[in-house]
DNA sequence: CCTATTTTGTCAATGTTTCGTCTAGATATT
DNA sequence: AATATCTAGACGAAACATTGACAAAATAGG
């Protein structure tokens, strides 16, 4: 187990545990939640499985336990305490795992990724700049953005990026592509798409990405944010009067509500609105929802033949790789 | 049966049933209902299945069993009649609320407020437009978005605007002012604001609202999304030497994990780094606060003159109405 | 209906425990 | 030399325990 041997020192746990140096030694000495090494001249040292332990104890203390009845309890009950505990977005402890970092093709995706990695929203922003410039609109999504998102997704899922790189990073490219998605300066006769996430879901680059590529296409787009309970969502579609649903599904991939949420939703529009989604876990939902007249998109490029061929008119069947049964 | 063996203070177990402290130990006493074990220095060290019996006994005193008759049942009973008694009271939902619709003064309040009613965003947006042409840009912000905010919050918590409306609203609002956001087109010396929201803290208008203003104060301004975990908060703050980290607090008024977290984001920042607060919840937390630096503003004139005493140097005291007691 | 008793939740007073913070002098690190 | 860290102990606020008393409500009896 090769725990990244590097070591802090107190003041740098203190930091990021935000624990006071004071309370750290003290939790040491009388309840020895953690026995830090010493390094040379006898001052602390501490891994980064310690500090993970320590930011375990801040939360569950500041939740109410008292420090000496959780000071003893093993990693694995802490870390299920904190996730239980918290049904709210949790910082995780990244477990180390196995690091098999992506290797985006393109050379802007790679610098753009960097710049989230460095949290140099700047130089995210020149590079998007420049991509924009070089691909136009549609290559930009296609070939930079989309596999932005996925090596974005593919970090954080691995621990390699933190919550707030992905906040900064969807941050900047929702105000980024907020130009491409003025949904009525269009011709209001044009499709109307409406582009979110069910609740749960918190990941909404997917369903950024959708609504500018749909906006690009000359659709009507509402994108209506993140975690949508399912009656809102069709609360919007309905009052909007869209012909299509773009669902994002990233995050949770085992939700069992989600499949049961898709099919209430489905019920609660209009018979002729389409409902797709697209994202890393929609596949995991996918089965046993083709028939209920949802449909699977796996890429940006099929995205944009569905809606193509959902513009001119809703046709009862659609240009569906999977033929609909029954 | 993995109970976890977490041993619980008597003040969780208050918490958790809504029994006060002086009535666990009374029935105690009196009935003998449940033997906490003692743990130490004779404190009362309760179990989950304790917790889980006084659940149950609180739900059915609170049904009018009185307590001297069900003290003395075995769990499984009192499981029972706990669910069974449950089946009754079902539908006992109290809708009324006086509805006291605010009159917002503007026009173009009004009228915004109604495209929102009606989920018009092009109508919203036109009267943005109309607003931003008619006002200015600080004028747009303070006396049409401002109020716009306050009273779809308000709307929100009388029930007569639902999350979608509020998602919409949001939604629309940030793309519009997502033109004036543009962090890196300023002066890099200019300093740098992060616009956030803590975590469970769902409501982002506000942070929006702070972001847009200093942006067009000729801050650097960093919109960090919604529901953001304390810890990363600070992490971006300092990764982006940050001299002013702004937090919106609107919708869990009496979170009371709030004042904590907000203690040790300060903690994990650089001490030159300010935190202010504003929000509809913001008072609600902000006693006990000032000394540590945190500060509150209520308007968004309030905001303009703090971030142009801010400007120029960080002073240790500033331009606050509100005198600093203690 | 009116009183007496029991039931039941609440409160105050006082001593103990828990737990974060602080001080002070010595040693390490940069 | 200036900071940062170490140890050891002390301090104080908040939480907890115990005892005893009190008041409101339910119950019983006349």
């Amino acid at each position: 187990m090769l725990t990244s041997g590097i070591q802090h020192t107190i003041s740098t746990v203190s930091q990021r545990t935000g624990l006071s140096q004071h309370v750290i030694r003290v939790w040491e000495k009388r309840y020895g939640t953690i026995r830090p090494g010493r390094s040379g001249g006898n001052q602390r040292v501490y891994s980064e499985s310690d500090i993970a332990r320590l930011q375990c104890l801040q939360k569950l203390t500041a939740q109410g336990f008292s420090i000496s009845k959780v000071a003893h309890l093993d990693d694995a009950t802490l870390g299920q305490m904190v996730t239980a505990e918290i049904d709210k977005t949790s910082t995780n402890i990244s477990p180390s795992q196995e690091v098999r970092p992506v290797a985006p093709t393109n050379d802007s995706v790679v610098q753009a990724l960097d710049a989230v990695r460095h949290m140099n929203l700047g130089a995210l922003e020149d590079c998007l700049e420049r991509a924009l410039l070089k691909y136009g609109q549609i290559g930009l999504l296609e070939r930079v953005i989309a596999p932005l998102a996925e090596a974005i997704g593919e970090e954080w899922r691995g621990g390699r990026l933190q919550v707030a790189h992905e906040h900064l990073a969807t941050s900047t490219l929702r105000t980024f592509l907020g130009r491409f998605v003025r949904p009525f300066t269009v011709h209001p006769s044009a499709p109307m798409l409406v582009a979110t996430t069910p609740a749960g879901q918190l990941h909404e680059l997917g369903a950024i990405l959708v609504a500018a590529t749909a906006s690009g296409m000359g659709w009507r787009v509402i994108y209506a944010g993140a975690s949508l309970p399912c009656e809102e969502i069709a609360r919007i579609a309905r009052s909007q009067s869209a012909r299509v649903v773009a669902l994002s599904l990233i995050h949770p991939e085992d939700d069992p509500l989600i499949p049961q949420e898709l099919k209430r939703i489905k019920r609660m529009l209009e018979p002729s609105t389409r409902i797709i989604m697209g994202g890393r876990a929609a596949s995991a939902y996918a089965n046993g929802l083709s028939e209920d007249g949802i449909v699977l998109i796996r890429t940006l490029d099929e995205l944009r033949s569905m809606l193509d061929s959902l513009r001119t008119k809703h046709d009862p069947d659609l240009g569906n790789p999977v033929p609909a049964l029954t």
